[in-house]
DNA sequence: AGTGCAGTTGACTTT
DNA sequence: TAAAGTCAACTGCAC
């Protein structure tokens, strides 16, 4: 009987868990991770997300030596690792989930199934989140995605055949993996129960106006169910989540109508972030090409040439003289979550007002991120950007957006210690408090905090006509509908200019128009 | 009390 | 998920 390898990658769980629940119908388990120097060393890599995952190993490997046996884990490459394993051991197999993960990880994964083909070794993976390996085709997606989610959850095998393992192996530090020092004082901790503690304590109370309060930073910490770290780790599975959802909702009807009328609709939208959520994900599966380049070539050049790095810095350290984009990254920064409009607003304004190509900065992001999800991540940044060919170019406007989610300017307060003796009607324009008034409130201008770095209203202007000038040039057109057919979402997004299939969506469903960035599942 | 006008609001379209 | 522009309906006010 050969031994049955559950390789964890992103999914360090042990409840709905295909790949463990099948291995041991198979015979005994031998539950690996393989921390890999070489994935965390990549430039979207950070040490905070190694943080939650780290937690969540500890979990798991508690919970499967409950079981019997214990993760063990190694520090390598992943072949070098597997292929220890396949000398010391007679006959092995391997199973684990797909995963949608970034250019590297995906070459990973091509190396090791040219490894185990040339060994004769099966390696059986399991598809996860609804996203479909080897799609041709949209057409059903969201259909195949609830049918996915209704299905039963995974039982936890009732017991795991302990192995005569000499040595289980450490949860390596950020520093043997070689993770730069990354503070993040208020990070949220990782772990499945730190997962289901969230999930409960969401659908119990704190989601019950999830869909009012997601957009504002003020409240979108506590009201988001911040699930999107648990969901990068897979510590939860998005499928336990979207029942638990689905439960909660049909229990809605014993409660008084007036918490009835807002949590329903919060419920829905949540629900509706989790479908988005795969969604995303799915683009990057079909094209990891995302992750580097341009969605729409007609974008190619664009910006490439005008890179300032003086302005990505400002804008890295939350220092670009806009009171609510610099705090909303000063509390990224410090916490490694913000909601999901203020990352599109830090990611347009990246790319619009300061004209910096994507690529930087959604790396820069990315390592800010501990809920980092390489498949929403590209897609979305792109979206932001304005550079994926089939959605409207989005600007934001940063004092706009600081009258709309901070009114009374709390937010730009708690995270900009300098601007707290400025009183309320400069709060969001600070560079327009005449000389006696910083005097007054402690902050010069130029001195304590910069003068805006860019103007808004012009930079503005000027991104969106070089943005449209794109878009009504020839050949545009054409290639924007090839996109539309293959990554549009079936349930909303432009037109395609064809009028044949304009009549077409017509008649499909109803707009959907949330969308997810990471979080929001959360 | 009706009319004309400026300014406002909201729905809808365009970029 | 944005913001600006357009247009029509509406409001307050002077005459």
């Amino acid at each position: 009987m050969s031994l049955n390898v559950v390789w964890y990658k992103r999914d360090l769980r042990w409840f709905d868990h295909a790949p463990l629940a099948e291995a041991a119908r198979c015979g005994p388990v031998l539950p690996l991770y393989i921390a890999e120097p070489a994935l965390w060393q990549q430039p979207d890599a950070a040490a905070r997300q190694w943080a939650v995952f780290a937690e969540s190993l500890a979990e798991l490997t508690e919970a499967l030596g409950a079981l019997g046996q214990p993760l063990i884990v190694r520090v390598g490459d992943a072949i070098d690792v597997l292929d220890a394993l396949r000398r010391s051991h007679r006959a092995i197999a391997l199973w684990s989930h797909q995963e949608t993960g970034n250019g590297w990880t995906y070459a990973r994964d091509r190396r090791v199934r040219a490894w185990a083909r040339a060994h004769g070794i099966r390696w059986t993976e399991f598809p996860q989140d609804g996203v479909i390996r080897g799609l041709k085709d949209r057409d059903g997606w969201a259909r195949h995605w609830d049918r996915l989610m209704s299905r039963p959850l995974i039982a936890t095998p009732d017991a795991l055949v302990p192995l005569q393992t000499t040595d289980l192996g450490g949860i390596p530090s950020p520093r043997q993996l070689g993770l730069d020092d990354d503070p993040c004082p208020h990070r949220q901790p990782g772990g499945r129960h730190a997962g289901l503690d969230l999930l409960a304590s969401f659908l119990d109370h704190r989601g019950a106006r999830y869909h009012r309060e997601m957009s504002s930073p003020n409240t979108a910490y506590r009201a988001c169910s911040r699930l999107s770290a648990h969901f990068a780790t897979g510590a939860v599975s998005l499928r336990e989540a979207a029942q638990a959802a689905r439960r909660r909702l049909d229990a809605l009807d014993a409660l008084a109508p007036a918490d009835r009328l807002t949590f329903a609709p919060a419920l829905r939208a949540f629900q509706g972030r989790l479908h988005w959520h795969c969604h995303f994900m799915q683009k990057l599966e079909d094209q990891p090409s995302l992750e580097f380049e341009n969605q729409h070539p007609a974008y190619d050049g664009l910006r490439e040439n005008t890179y300032d790095a003086g302005r990505f810095q400002a804008w890295c350290a939350g220092q670009t003289g806009f009171p609510f984009i610099d705090a909303c990254m000063r509390a990224l920064t410090d916490s490694g979550w913000i909601n999901f409009r203020m990352r599109a607003m830090l990611m347009a304004f990246a790319s619009y007002h300061l004209w910096l190509h994507w690529r930087p900065t959604a790396l820069h992001l990315a390592r800010l991120f501990v809920d980092y999800e390489p498949g929403i991540h590209y897609p979305q940044a792109q979206m932001q950007s304005g550079t994926t060919g089939i959605n409207t170019p989005r600007i934001y406007n940063p004092v706009k957006q600081s009258h709309d989610q901070d009114p009374a300017g709390t937010f730009i307060r708690a995270h900009l210690p300098e601007l707290r003796g400025v009183p309320d009607p400069y709060v969001h324009e600070p560079w327009t408090m005449p000389a006696e008034v910083q005097q007054r409130a402690g902050c010069i201008i130029g001195t304590h905090y910069p003068p805006p770095i860019v103007d808004h209203l012009a930079a503005a202007r000027v991104a969106r006509a070089r943005v449209w000038a794109v878009r009504h040039g020839a050949e545009y057109h054409a290639t924007a509908d090839a996109i539309q057919e293959r990554h549009g979402s079936r349930r909303s997004g432009l037109p395609p200019s064809n009028p044949a299939r304009r009549c077409r969506r017509a008649r499909s469903d109803p707009a959907q128009r949330s969308l997810t960035w990471g979080s929001e599942a959360d």
